[in-house]
DNA sequence: TTAGCTGCAAACGTTTTGCACTCAC
DNA sequence: GTGAGTGCAAAACGTTTGCAGCTAA
C-alpha cells in the first residue's frame, strides 16, 4: 500500500477502498464517492457500475448497454456512455488502451516501450535497457503463451512539467 | 551511436539521425518484403512507408496523409489507410495501443496488467506478483515523471492454443 | 423546487467500402 | 494485357451532443 501511495492520486485511494471483491462494499464505496463528488446516485448509474464492477471480461459500451438493458429496458446507449466516462473520471473504473484516440502508427522497428504524456498526448519511444529488462513471470503459463510484452509508461513529459513549473521528476517503482 | 546517447537530452536528435541513416536500408528491406509477399510497389506505398519510418512522432493516418500529400498531391486518405494497414500486416510498422477497437472498460480496481489474446481478442487481468515487479528505470528521468506503468502482454491464450492443437506454452523474456 | 440527469434524435469524426479507372507487373 | 491498386464518394461505425422532459436531493 505504501508503494501505491507514491503513485496515488485519488484514483488509488478509492481503488484500494473498493478492492474488496464483494459487491455490497464496492457499491457502498460507489455511493460515498458520488456523494463526495456531488454527483447524483441514479438507478442507471448503479446498474452500469455494478455491471462493470462485476464483469472481468472488459466489456465495451455496447456490451454494458445490452446487459444493463435486461434490468432497465428503457436505458439508452448514450446514458451508458456518459455514465462510463463519469465512472472513469471518478476513478471507479478504468479503460483498456488509449480511449477516444485515433490510431497512431509507429515506424520504429526495434523492440521498444512507450512513454505517454497525459498532458500533451505526445508519445515517446523508450529503448529497453538492462535496468528494466522485463522478465515474463512464471504465472503467465496459466494464461497463455506470450509473444510480446510492451510497457506503457504514463505520466508528464519534461516539457509539460516545465510549463507547470513543477521540476520534481521523482520516480519510483510499481508492480 | 552508443546506447547512452539515446537517453541523453539529445534523445530526439540522435533518434532522427539514426532513422535518417537507416532509410536506404529500410527502403531496400521494404522492397524485399513486398516482393516476397507479392505485393506491388507503388509510389504511394513508398511515400507512406518513408513517412512513417522516418517519423518518431507516432503520427495518425491524417498526419501521414497531410505529409505525404506534399509529395503526392493527388493521394487520398483512404489509400493512406489501406497502405498503413498493409504495412502493418507485412510487419513493417506497428500501431500504438489497440487499433480499430472499441473502448473497453475495466472494473478491476486493483493495480494489474493485461494479457491480450491476439487470436480471440480476449483480455485477461494479470495480478502483479513479486516475480515481476517492474522497476521504473533511472533513464525515465530524461523523459518525464511517470505516474503509472502498465504492461500489456500479447500472445495466444490457453484456449486458443488448444484449438490450434499447439500445446507449447513455453515462454521467455523480452526486454 | 430545481439543478442535474435521462432518452431521443441527430451530428460528429474516424475508418471502411463499392465502384470505375489506372498502372505495375 | 491483366489484375492489383487507386481516387472518389458515400456508407459504416463508435461515440458525442443539443434539447425537452423527468427526477433525485
Amino acid at each position: 500500500m505504501s508503494e501505491q501511495l507514491l503513485w496515488s492520486s485519488h484514483y488509488y485511494l478509492s481503488a484500494m477502498d473498493t478492492c474488496a471483491s464483494n459487491q455490497p462494499d464496492r457499491l457502498r464505496n460507489f455511493e460515498a464517492v458520488c456523494k463526495r463528488a456531488r454527483v447524483r446516485m441514479t438507478f442507471q448509474r448503479m446498474a452500469v457500475f455494478q455491471e462493470v464492477a462485476g464483469n472481468d471480461e472488459h466489456p465495451d459500451a455496447e456490451a454494458v448497454y445490452l446487459s444493463v438493458r435486461r434490468q432497465i429496458p428503457t436505458i439508452s446507449l448514450d446514458t451508458v456512455y456518459r455514465t462510463l466516462w463519469l465512472l472513469k473520471s471518478l476513478g471507479l473504473i478504468s479503460t483498456v488502451g488509449a480511449p477516444r484516440e485515433k490510431t497512431r502508427f509507429d515506424g520504429n522497428p526495434a523492440e521498444h516501450h512507450h512513454f505517454l504524456c497525459t498532458v500533451c498526448g505526445r508519445i515517446q519511444d523508450m529503448q529497453p535497457q538492462g535496468s528494466y529488462t522485463l522478465e515474463i513471470p512464471e504465472s503467465v503459463k496459466d494464461v497463455g503463451r506470450v509473444e510480446r510484452a510492451r510497457i506503457e509508461f504514463q505520466g508528464t513529459c519534461l516539457e509539460c512539467l516545465k510549463l507547470k513549473g513543477d521540476g520534481d521528476v521523482s520516480h519510483g517503482s510499481t508492480s
